[in-house]
DNA sequence: CATGAATGAGTTTTCATTCAT
DNA sequence: CATGAATGAAAACTCATTCAT
């Protein structure tokens, strides 16, 4: 049913230690910051589902504020971080006979990683909109991504228009965020998540990116 | 911090009319809002600044959420009616008219609103997260646009590719939504208002959805 | 619908004056009084249904509390003096062969006139359940009744058993009471108004009340 | 004033805890709700009174309203199982007790937990007018009474008159209520609370209720 | 007389936080 | 470490009452 996959993620080596309480507060406060905001989240409630009594949330983190702090910071270093790099390394390095291709595979590896993963989003995205660190966190993991590597491959093949890697990159990220974040995150009621409108997105992309030039033959440049 | 132009624009003709003190209730309920979120913006805060009695501002507003979606509704009403009454349907209607055209205006026209009520725009975002009447609010501001009509004439002029207007529509909310949430709600500080950058999305937009074909001449090009 | 009978009576003689709005006032004041109680019906939602402005309630009566006097003082001076003994001098002058005719005539004729004025009943009953003078007025109203003469005309006939007067009269007093305000008043839920229900009640009180002795014959002792 | 007994049978066995603060709350509230009346009693002086912080009712009951159940709860079931315990079983399960002999019991025994109660048995009949849940709660405490099991010994013996047991508890109860209620409830001014009335009263209900039939003889009479 | 917008004190209720066990 | 009863400040909301029009 798409549990999801951060669940693994959380600190527990014992280093950087968590104990077993924690684990479940923190998997609790995701859960109910993503769902129904953090102003709206009670600690009462985060207890209940995290099975603890609710002095025991105090005892870890000093107050409701620090809670969603170490929430997010973890979400950023164990989480984002990671998924964010999941199969693209693999994707990016597999030749594409058309643009069209390439992106098509970018969205749909975005999208399984995406959908097991709305609170997660909802929970950075309500912290980014007032944190300006959290963006800086966010922005960083954008560019940690193999994709910049992608589009040069993309480039001497010819197959993508014509411009900076950086404004290129721009350009794809802006694109995919809004369908991404409309589709799955903000308003998933109106915009379903149908193989129709995937197309129609990637449809307008690939003419959107692509070399006015055909792209270079295979075999041969003349 | 933009002051906005929407407070000359509240509504105080006869018909939908509005009084003093609920402008002012409207006025103070925006900043603040703005200025702390909304969970934080206490009704009584409100009132004071506005100055008026906290029960005034139940008289008005049922619940505070309503109070919430009320000044959303304003402010979402008041950047698409703005953009409607530039009359875009000039620009599209006339003939010759070309997609860049149409695309550019429909940026351009809105980002000075979008700029100067950023603040509330984010609390707007944030709830929206999390609220379905603030969702539905959004669609329905979405919908409002002049967008549907102006993509028929551009459908009949040949100017656009030859999809459903449902799709199209969808497909144009989705990249406009990306770039203007990315550069001027989340991160102005990694998406910066540069004409450069606006030009490669208008550009990399058009190529997406113009027609394959040539525009059908009016009275032959050639 | 069974309308109740009471509208007709508020006082709208030129002496005793009442306008229009204080006959609304009042009547609205009846019905949300008797629905949800003293406390909990507002001035203002009975000026809605009253159809006239909260500040109207208030030219005519000073504190809600006085609206509330002000009725009650109608219902005791207008309306129960008057239903109270509605048919009753009819019903006690007619003869009865049998303690169980009077007693079932006694209840179907209090019935016609309850069934359609409980709200009234449910004012007075909450109000005198902590006003020592409302209590006065209601005994006076029970006393009253043509019932005492009821009761002599039996016990001449040897129908009824042989107690002082006063006595009998709280005895049946206390007993069509309790049938009627659970019944009818209180917990109409509960006790739902069958015949076979009444049959049981007046059978009871019947047995409870009758002569031991046979009645006398109707026409000669010996 | 009655200084009742039921503070001392206040659950505090281990089984149905009650903590020494929730103790203190239930009696102030069941102090104010029957100085005051339950809306005009706030919670901040219920909590006052009980010496603990507002915060704390709202601990142990969630709404004012609950509390205000649990507290007619309390008293009702105090009224009952006292009653219950006396063993009027005992009463009916001799053989050859007579009619007479059991609603007597039924009726002194109530009598005075119901003296000791009036405040708040005026405060839960006023808003059982009212509140529906209220009124759940009385049925449920009549109908936990002893009567029916004593009414089915009473019909075995031939004591009682040859009806389904659900239409006799109602009569009785019906009869009860309207005695108790108006004696000792509504206007004890009027009805005054001495041996001889009472009297009466079992009389009339012996007579309605017994059996024509001579009960049946254990072993013989004579 | 009638209105209804405005008031503000008061009410119920919530909730992060503390602390004795 | 963990608990959860207790706290009390602050929140949203209600409502009888006033008053300028």
């Amino acid at each position: 049913m798409g549990k999801t996959l951060w669940q693994d993620r959380l600190p527990s080596g014992q280093e950087n230690e968590m104990t077993e309480k924690q684990r479940r507060i923190v998997t609790a406060a995701i859960e109910l910051f993503g769902e129904k905001g953090y102003a709206s989240a009670s600690t009462k409630e985060i207890a209940r589902r995290a099975g603890v009594a609710e002095g025991t949330i105090f005892k870890h983190y000093a107050t409701k504020k620090e809670l969603l702090l170490s929430v997010s910071r973890l979400i950023i270093d164990h989480i984002i971080l990671h998924f964010v790099n999941e199969g693209l390394d693999d994707l990016v390095s597999r030749p594409y006979a058309r643009l069209e291709d390439f992106l098509s595979a970018l969205l749909e590896n975005r999208l399984t990683l995406i959908r097991d993963n709305v609170l997660l989003l909802k929970v950075v995205m309500q912290e980014a909109l007032f944190q300006p660190e959290l963006k800086a966190e966010l922005m960083r993991g954008f560019k940690a991504t193999a994709l910049p590597q992608g589009l040069e491959n993309l480039k001497a093949q010819n197959l993508i228009v014509d411009l900076p890697a950086e404004d290129l990159f721009k350009t794809i990220l802006t694109g995919f965020f809004g369908f991404v974040f409309l589709h799955y995150v903000l308003m998933p009621e109106f915009f379903p998540d149908t193989a129709e409108d995937r197309k129609h997105f990637i449809d307008m992309m690939t003419r959107g990116l692509q070399s006015p030039q055909k792209p270079v033959p295979e075999g041969g440049e003349a």
